[in-house]
RNA sequence: GCCAGCGUAUCCGAGUAGUUAAGGAGGCGGCCUGCAGAGCCGUUGCUUUCAGCAUCGAGGGUGCAAAUCCCUCCGCUGGCUCCA
């Protein structure tokens, strides 16, 4: 299996430290506002990852953080006067919500920054004791030349450059930075409080985090020094990861991620959606008008490190696409039975494993849905192609097999969530008394329709036909005999 | 300016050297159908059909062979201390 690494800039064979074992963790959201499809980009891109890692056998320990103080959180506290608390649990139940109804997978677990301010505290104290840092009028600083690589993290430093690396970043040494920095590129570890703010006491005095630190500090806390993979939003390179890394490797020593991993974005004519250009579209505004997993769909049907360029009309074509899959689906649940095996439906069986075959190579690649679903629709036509054209009559079998398929496709993609049982999903009708009558009840109606369409009585029969689709029943007629 | 990336047919969107540029959507034509729905097939660059010529932003280069590698240029997006 092959992924892309954002610090070598090429795809690398995926190894675990541990076999058998990733270690996981994806920058997540701060939370001041409902999310965006950005933000569901890049949870359905981690999640696909993550459950891709699992198909694959290993024991996913994953960890998405919420950013739940900083300094949005605290304007939009203060103009609506609410406690930050109020607003950054608001947000989380939100997203949390909206995560639920596109199927993303449970982390292993979701901590917030202010549950590890502890925490940061001594990884701050531990950097200051190192020489890492220093504090300047109750801030702490990350001191850059402390970590001499700095400037080649996640990024290209042209060979044939004359000047050194510092004076390609200090050339604006005199001009203002913030007054208490010893160097432009420093970052605040901690932020002395201002007048009005929340805060935290410290051995610096009141304050609150930067905002780097708490992702170092939650992988220190739940992963361990060195994970495998480290996500995040394109976004994020820069400052914030390579700043993570610059934090975590002054601690320990040792090299923090082996994989940094980072998602395209989804822009709006052409430029980036973002909170602040106000070009956003909310999750929860979309799924007024579209299935949540028409959006999933739409979502990894372009590649996890490519962006989308969304447009209101951008989710009809995923909407019929993947209408055009649960047809199939009730197809072949509700196709003519037969338990004699035919030659043709040999050949669907090796398709069959044939699309699985190809589905598993694509995702091998960098997780390349976008071929995979490919080889998933090219599968369904050749389905629809055996049953609706030839009338192909299917045995248990071949009914087994396709669910096993379908559960695979759900297992690593997450679009069919309403595959739990054994059987396919749309035999609504139960097994008690009351579901027989129904089941019963049904198969009158569309016995004497049939009749009726024998003989020719079409208007009733129509009627009958619209009659029941008031009544959520869509009859398919087939040719009358 | 520096760094990353992009530019593929009407649109979306794969494809990083080896016969037909995946797949989807839209258009057109056909099949099926009492009708509808669903589905299937073909077509969707140019030229006087079965043949030929083009084609992946533009131009050049390497090579038996290029959307794919190299160079130059044009255009676009993002990051450069708010960001998924």
């Amino acid at each position: 299996m092959k992924v892309y690494n954002s610090l070598t800039f090429q795809k690398e064979e995926f190894v675990p430290l541990e076999p058998e074992k990733v270690k996981m963790y994806v920058c997540g959201v701060t939370v001041y506002g409902s999310p965006h499809l950005g933000h569901a980009k890049s949870a359905i891109a981690f999640d696909l990852i993550h459950r891709y890692l699992k198909y694959k056998g290993y024991e996913v320990n994953i960890v998405k953080n919420y950013t739940d103080i900083d300094d949005k959180i605290i304007k939009s506290s203060q103009e609506s006067n609410e406690d930050y608390r109020i607003i950054s649990k608001r947000y989380i139940d939100e997203y949390e919500e909206i995560m639920e109804m596109l199927n993303v997978e449970k982390d292993t677990r979701n901590p917030r920054a202010t549950e590890v301010i502890d925490l940061i505290i001594k990884f701050t104290q531990e950097l200051i004791s190192k020489g890492h840092a220093y504090e300047r009028n109750g801030s702490v600083y990350f001191s850059v030349k402390s970590f001499p690589k700095y400037n080649s993290i996640l990024q290209r430093i042209k060979e044939h450059a004359n000047n050194s690396e510092e004076e390609d970043y200090l050339v604006d040494q005199d001009t203002a930075f913030g007054e208490d920095k010893l160097d432009k590129r420093d970052f605040a570890l901690w932020k002395k409080m201002k007048e009005g703010e929340p805060y935290w006491e410290s051995p610096w005095g009141k304050g609150r985090p930067g905002w780097h630190i708490e992702c170092s500090v939650m992988i220190l806390n739940y992963l361990g020094e060195t994970i495998d993979i480290h996500g995040g939003g394109q976004d994020l390179r820069f400052p914030h990861h390579r700043n993570e890394i610059a934090q975590s490797e002054s601690y320990s020593g040792k090299p923090f991620a082996k994989y940094f991993l980072h998602n395209g974005y989804v822009n709006v004519n052409n430029e980036k959606m973002s909170k602040s250009l106000n070009n956003f579209f909310t999750v929860a505004d979309i799924i007024k008008d579209y299935d949540p997993l028409v959006i999933r769909w739409y979502l990894i049907s372009s590649h996890y490190r490519s962006s989308n360029n969304y447009t209101p009309d951008s989710m009809e074509p995923a909407k019929k696409t993947y209408n055009r899959l649960i047809n199939t689906i009730k197809k072949v649940n509700y196709a003519e039975f037969s338990e004699e095996t035919s030659k043709q439906l040999n050949v669907l069986n090796s398709k069959i494993i044939e699309s699985k075959d190809k589905i598993i190579e694509a995702m091998d690649d960098d997780f390349d849905t976008p071929v995979a679903l490919a080889e998933l629709l090219t599968l369904f036509r050749e389905i629809n192609k055996a049953i609706l054209q030839d009338d192909l009559k299917i045995n248990q079998s071949f009914k087994n097999q396709f669910l096993n398929y379908l559960k695979f496709i759900n297992e690593i993609f997450g679009i069919f969530p309403f595959l739990k049982s054994k059987t396919l999903p749309f035999s609504t009708v139960g097994t008690n008394e009351k579901d027989n009558l129904i089941k019963s009840l049904i198969n009158l109606i569309v016995d004497t329709r049939n009749k009726l369409r024998e003989k020719k009585l079409y208007d009733i029969s129509d009627i009958i036909r619209d009659r029941l689709k008031e009544l959520g029943l869509d009859i398919e007629d087939k040719k009358v005999k």
